[in-house]
DNA sequence: TATGAATGAGCATTCATTCAT
DNA sequence: AATGAATGAATGCTCATTCAT
């Protein structure tokens, strides 16, 4: 099996529609907790293994190899995320409406999936060839879409020089926050994403001079 | 030898005055190249071995461990970027000039110490106990400089709560910059930080509204 | 795996009872083997590799550390012995029938497992914390179990400060042999025991003045 | 120069007679500390440079090799007591006070050299070819000198086969020492001296009977 | 499905020793 | 007489992966 199929052996891969049995379930968000925690370098099969109750061998059922386990995280984190942003950025409302939108969302799917989202934001590199690949596409869908909303919102056309840089801070600041969130201190989740989208559209002047 | 002197043996340690010996800041530059490119974990001592030419043994001479090694290179970059913005962040002028200074250099830096500073923003959880903590306070210490001036900007304490989220949104845009700088598309820097500064202060309604 | 359970994980560790499978004795007898030949510290990990034919890493699946090794060996040999040891001293007869017993074992033990007894006998220190303390337990045991032989025959309190020196001289003539036993010319052990216990019961002048 | 002259590039090698530069005897007295306490193989050179001050390269000037060190030791510490157990082996008086004097100086050898003659005991393997042959040669003398006095206590001639076993059960007794004695609880050295003599001469039955 | 057993490559580190100075 | 710098070999150990069952 191992899903995500890169190998051309089934059908199942699509990551949205395919139901993920519960154990590899288990095993995903298992080794994206320890991955989010460690990194994908330092965390060993055995790790997992430990964490999870299953053998060392017992798990290569489940996927190929540790970089397929990694894929294997990322590619149903990411296609679900981008599910849900290119349906906001499909939405009818005005253009900064769909920027706030697209961060609070970002910003909510953190909260819920802080450790698949950081291994997503951070271990890119560390998958090769196709599965790089296959990856590197979701992440730029959700980058196209970002950028189209600070397009509209700044009245330029997607593919104004200036707007990528734009969106790329706009990044910065969302993928940033795996560094120093806590919860405890800067919840809710809903206030950050105001402060972010007030900083994001006006500024520390806040619109006052220009 | 292996300086930095943890163990407190010497008076070296101050790290802007001490003359580094050319080799070591050989060793220190490549293994900071190697680190920036694979990351800390995935960078073997043997890699670093290779790179410079050294005997595998040969660099245990310089440092005391490949944990040291890293803690060599952040040391000697942060201060030496502390250095450089603490004294920025004491000039005369303007809130607003003090912070363009701030982020200006930043990407300065950037751009002459790519690999050091990488390093430096990305591998600090590679360090433990008491390395860990001597960077964490030079990274408070810069923290703070941002902090200052964003307060000054927004016309707030220092303390107030959304400074912190603010200082750490810039940070973000300024780290993230390590993951899609691209010299040939995104040069020169002057530009990038205007651009940087242009969206902190004004966002992308560009003052025009609020 | 890695028996010895120090870490409290199975209930397998008592030693005389679990059966200990034969490749794990394998890897046991020809570790002592090393070991008492040039010492727990120059034996390395692929000494023992290369006489027993497991690979290298393979062999940790065994044992957890070389550390661990020698505390499998010693626990093994030394609480087999402690038991046909226990069981002699609590024998009926006269005090000097069951100190004869006791240094008569502790030859034949030697005879037939020279390699492990030599181990348990010279690398105690080679052993740290909890491993140390656990074999440090069964050796107090044994001393325990000869010095109340030792007392018996002399009439005396086990407590008597003068039972300790004396029970020290009987081990130090029993570990000794280590150092000069060869099977050519040293043989019978019998004969060699009835020596021991001769000089230790009645001295050089052989009982014939005081 | 590094003295013992295994080379045999000058005639000052005696021991008894040279008199052995101050820095060296720092070196040797510090050297057999460490190897008393560790053992030949775990102590390292380095460890013998950080206690005595010396560089590391620095200190092969006095010797030439790690094991010409552990030889220098053990070749000034054997004759010395040698030389003491020879002429104590040569004087007047009945065979029961010459060995009774034999014993006391060893242990009075021992309290005032405790590193060096554990060195001495324990640590004869790991010489190799001419230098294990020079210290062996000191060895046996010594053990003939010991084994004469067993003869004419018990009457018998030195190559009976009973007094090589039974010097080697004194040897036991004198030398396993080094694994218990503790000066706070074993003190004072005359007081063991007598007891192992005693034990020696007359057994645990004491000469009451026979 | 799942496991126990095993492998081979790789890694950080230590160490005795050398040598130009 | 002593040092700083460097080497090459060895060491204990980890790890992803495999495979028969």
């Amino acid at each position: 099996m191992t899903t995500g199929d890169l190998t051309g052996t089934g059908a199942s891969s699509g990551g949205r529609t395919s139901r993920t049995a519960p154990k590899l379930e288990k095993l995903l968000s298992s080794s994206a907790g320890l991955m989010a925690q460690r990194g994908f370098s330092q965390t060993s099969i055995r790790d997992v293994a430990n964490e999870t109750g299953f053998s060392l061998g017992g798990m290569y059922y489940y996927f190929k190899s540790k970089e397929d386990l990694l894929y294997l995280i990322q590619e149903k984190t990411f296609s679900s995320l981008l599910e849900i942003q290119e349906a906001a950025a499909s939405h009818d409302g005005t253009a900064e409406e769909r920027l706030r939108k697209l961060i609070g969302n970002h910003l909510a799917y953190f909260l819920s999936h802080a450790n698949e989202l950081k291994v997503c934001t951070f271990e890119l590199e560390s998958l090769q060839d196709e599965r790089y690949d296959r990856i590197a596409v979701l992440r730029r869908r959700y980058f196209s879409c970002m950028a189209h909303a600070v397009a509209e919102v700044l009245g330029e056309s997607p593919n104004h020089p200036g707007v990528r840089h734009k969106t790329l801070f706009i990044f910065g600041m969302l993928n940033w926050i795996f560094m120093w969130f806590d919860p405890e201190r800067d919840e809710p989740v809903d206030r950050l994403g105001d402060e972010m989208v007030d900083l994001v559209l006006n500024g520390l002047n806040g619109g006052k001079d220009g």
